[in-house]
DNA sequence: TTATATCTACTACGATTGTAGTTGATTTGT
DNA sequence: ACAAATCAACTACAATCGTAGTAGATATAA
């Protein structure tokens, strides 16, 4: 499954919703500086249900979408996209790289001894 | 920046032949089984260059293209919008998710943790 | 009950992508 | 010098995306 911006937003704010009318998930994606039409998000909800990502069921006259696909899948999946892609398939390879960069500091340093002590 | 799929594949080709002909990159590209058509990479190479990804010069009848963005700088912003997306612009979250859901195994963890003692 | 507001379905349109054919220029072999 | 091979430019086309207008159905208010 292979979501573009647009589509990740709506996802991501039915995430947070659970489930939800257009206008809500309209409202919901307001929060994050996407200001859409109504007709614009429906457009993309039925597209995101025609792939699967979403479903819906009607309550009176409204359309109620809620996600198939769950937020931790499609993290992981994309995730191992992108350590498939550029690390060679080694999460390892990836802390290295963040290390290495200079990402954390001494604190989150420590968290991470301890996180790795289990 | 922002690279889909096949144009992706073809600057990774490009990172690892430091500069080439669109033949050249075909080839290349044949060793991860993409297998297009000489035409077909030459439009792509000519699209990424309107972008800003690459640029060529001329070197007899042939092209000689080169990249402009490293897989350095690529790699960095894609992982960087990807914490960005999923892990609250966190990398340790990053780390975390990576230990929670299992993905070393007991030689990598003493191997990260080695990393760490910088 | 009738006018109004609400909401989805359908349609649209330009941009980008994946893919490649055709054409025309240039080089090279003979 | 001429024919054959090589190569990029231009063109094309279907699919998807970002975006939204219009139309038609339905619920609600007066």
């Amino acid at each position: 499954m292979k979501l573009d911006d647009l589509q990740l937003a709506v996802m991501k704010a039915l995430w947070r919703l659970g489930e939800a009318s257009v206008a809500q998930v309209r409202d919901e994606l307001e929060k994050d500086d996407r200001d859409l039409a109504l007709t614009t998000v429906g457009t993309v909800l039925s597209r995101l249900e025609k792939k699967g990502a979403v479903s819906h069921e009607t309550e009176g006259k409204q359309y109620i979408y809620k996600p198939l696909l769950s937020e931790a899948d499609t993290r992981k999946s994309m995730l191992g996209s992108l350590i498939e892609q550029f690390f060679g398939g080694s999460p390892k390879a990836l802390v290295n790289h963040l290390v290495n960069e200079g990402e954390f500091d001494k604190k989150e340093i420590q968290d991470l001894k301890k996180l790795l002590e289990e």
